[in-house]
DNA sequence: TCGGTGACGCGTT
DNA sequence: GAACGCGCCACCG
């Protein structure tokens, strides 16, 4: 049946566990869409579902990227310090720390 | 159906 | 390492 991409990405951030964080290109990638990075932000752009953790995206640089909404910036990085996750001085994340790979993997 | 847009990502310089 | 240009895909009018 023809999902829409935006519910399989919804569905997807939903399972990001808290201070846990995923950048756009892997959740393309996990929804076999590797190419869709992009549509995942247009996804995330016209989010209506209050229940999406949506700040635990980040950009394939393990930062908060830029948007339209001046105070969404710094709103998503405190959500993400609230939950744990800590930034290095040049506002990153670090992946080994704080990444989601798609599930808790044994290792 | 066609054309424009945007919360991205990669290669090149 | 940073900046610029291009491609990619789904959403919208």
């Amino acid at each position: 049946v023809p999902v829409r991409f935006r519910e399989r990405v919804f569905d997807l951030v939903r399972r990001v566990p808290p201070g846990r964080v995923v950048s756009y290109g892997a959740v393309a990638a996990m929804i076999g869409r590797p190419r869709a990075a992009r549509a995942v932000g247009t996804a995330l752009a016209r989010l209506d579902d209050d229940g999406v953790p949506w700040w635990r995206v980040v950009d394939r640089h393990g930062r908060v990227p830029a948007r339209p909404a001046a105070g969404a910036v710094a709103l998503q990085r405190a959500l993400l310090e609230g939950e744990g996750v800590r930034f290095d001085g040049d506002g990153c994340i670090d992946w080994k720390s704080f990444g989601w790979e798609g599930e808790e993997a044994t290792g």
